[in-house]
DNA sequence: AATATGAACGCAAACGCTTGCGCAGGGGAG
DNA sequence: CTCCCCTGCGCAAGCGTTTGCGTTCATATT
């Protein structure tokens, strides 16, 4: 039916333990025997079974990426980054999307992962119980967006950095009533909305602004949910001159909520957002850009050299730059509508 | 060291064999029995080794999902879908990133999913030299965009019906001077840009429209790619009216190249797109809508069903409905503008 | 009461690879 | 010339499951 090693080692006149070792470039075989294996195998077209593999050596060439939503943009493009450094190095990509808090209990729980992969990569950082689990594992582990966990390498960017300049950039155009549009922690348990508040808050204070509750409204990190915040903020009494959006998908919700509301952009609102959506040039976006597909990589890399180092290559916390990125949705405040 | 199923039975006071019927939920093992070997497999923190397991019985549990780009939001969203239903089903995913040609050749002659996957789902059709080898594998097999081959079930829309309603709308709104942004099927053979072009030119030909090569133009089916194809065409001697890019990421490019020229969308030109991104309604981009995650789910299934009768489900084809989504980059040609 | 029947379970042989060890044989050092 | 070591290769024992078959025992059948 299927070629197996025995069939490349029959037709090459040698031990199956010879063809393993040459196949997997082991000392061990002189090189014209190797070269004769090798063609015997390209002819066959033997493929060497993973199972088989992995059950005899205990390691299977295979990662597992832990995911919300790879149908997101910043997740998607991470994924793919990771992937291609992963497969370049001969791993597979075992993919899980855990969504829903339910899909991640289940996964948590179960563990399916176990005996099925050698390292782990998680975006978006698991809750000390998920961690926990997956430290049971025993296996390299490292985390993207969401904060530092004891035994895992965590890559990321410097949130409240960011956020502070975001802020800082409207505060500098001379803005004195700035919104924000937030996400909750939870159920997730990332520390990326509660760092980029406090940022915001930090700002205000360090330029001597109220911080005032009806000018902030979670607009859950989407899009529609963006739209509905900046509709919240509108319908306050006094509406915000400028707004940080803590994420590029609640900014161009904000935006369409402004278009929908007749109120010029930067004219009568400054927008700010945050990552650099790879839409955000076509919009015109001012945003804080961030690596995205660079922290999947670097993170990718992390876990190879640990896997690479048994023992040796320890944890690593790898914090990538930021920058602000000027475009075309922040402006001063019209002096029109300034308070006096 | 890690609990096998040796070490269940042993605890359980049962053989091994009871213990993996048992756990798989076959016949034979009394429900008390049954009941006693969970509870000890979930006390002991027992998961089945998987490259045991396949090894032993040739089945794998694992489906691989090959996509060009996962980063993208199309191909991302597929795949966003179709992991929750495999996965829901108990299967696992094994994602293959295959962007480049040089990727894909390896990926293609080493086979590496060969004795690791269950079976196959192909975003992009592969050329028929893939295909072949993909047939090779002799398991279920499926292909989600561009266009039909042996063996493969296919799920898809109908691009000639859809590019079709986006030219006619132009058309009907009085247009004559029509731009197409379009992309090549090379190196990637799919067939989804000639059936859009076709769609184009029949509809002009329908409309008794001369078709004027110097109204169309390459963008790679990219947001950049479409900002230099709006470029070119703009840059051409009979600027045209409006435009139907094949893909919406052109559109948006296609949008930005316009508002840098200092034109209003759409009284001086229209704009449709194709796919309806997440973001085309942000925008206010009209376009023609096709379900992205449902053709995702849809294919899972296709794969599931076949999985589940061996033999006795051939490979189907599914066409996903689509429909034209009026927003706000179409209108009629502006008067001043129009030919006599 | 003897036999047939079937359910519940154990035995053991795969599945296809990896790897420690042993054994030749050849070459260099003494 | 002998001894030793090193290289190149084969042997065989796993790795942890699944599954066909055989055994046991209780129940139903005559």
């Amino acid at each position: 039916m299927t070629v197996s090693i025995t069939d490349v080692a029959r037709a090459a006149g040698v031990s199956a333990s010879t063809v393993s070792r040459a196949l997997r470039g082991r000392p061990g075989v002189s090189d014209p025997v190797r070269a004769q294996i090798e063609a015997v195998a390209a002819e066959l077209g033997y493929t060497a079974s993973q199972s088989a593999s992995s059950l005899a050596s205990g390691r299977t060439r295979t990662i597992g990426v832990i995911v919300p939503y790879v149908g997101r943009w910043f997740f998607g493009t991470v994924v793919d980054a990771s992937e291609r450094v992963f497969s370049a190095a001969g791993y597979d990509v075992l993919l899980y999307n855990l969504g829903s808090p339910e899909t991640r209990k289940r996964f948590f729980t179960r563990l399916p992962v176990r005996k099925r992969v050698d390292a782990l990569l998680s975006l978006l950082i698991p809750d000390e119980e998920e961690a926990a689990a997956l430290r049971s594992l025993d296996i390299p582990l490292a985390v993207i967006v969401g904060g530092a966990r004891d035994g895992f390498s965590v890559v990321g960017i410097d949130d409240h950095a960011g956020a502070t300049s975001a802020v800082r950039h409207l505060v500098n155009l001379g803005h004195r009533r700035i919104g924000m549009l937030s996400g909750a922690s939870e159920p997730l348990h990332w520390t990326t909305p509660i760092e980029r508040r406090q940022a915001y808050l930090d700002v205000l204070a360090d330029a001597g602004l109220p911080y005032d509750p009806a000018l902030e409204a979670d607009g859950g990190y989407s899009v529609e949910g963006g739209e509905r915040a900046m509709t919240e903020l509108l319908a306050g009494r006094s509406r915000p001159t400028a707004v940080f959006a803590q994420s590029d998908e609640m900014a161009m919700g904000a935006l369409r909520a402004l278009r929908r509301h007749r109120l010029k952009v930067p004219d009568d609102v400054s927008v700010i957002g945050f990552d650099d959506h790879e839409l955000a040039e076509v919009i015109g976006l001012t945003t804080i850009a961030q690596p995205v597909a660079g922290q999947g990589e670097e993170a990718a890399r992390l876990l190879l050299r640990q896997l690479d180092e048994p023992g040796a290559a320890p944890p690593r916390q790898v914090q990538m730059p930021i920058h602000l990125v000027l475009r075309e949705t922040t402006a001063p405040p019209d002096p029109r509508h300034r308070s006096p």
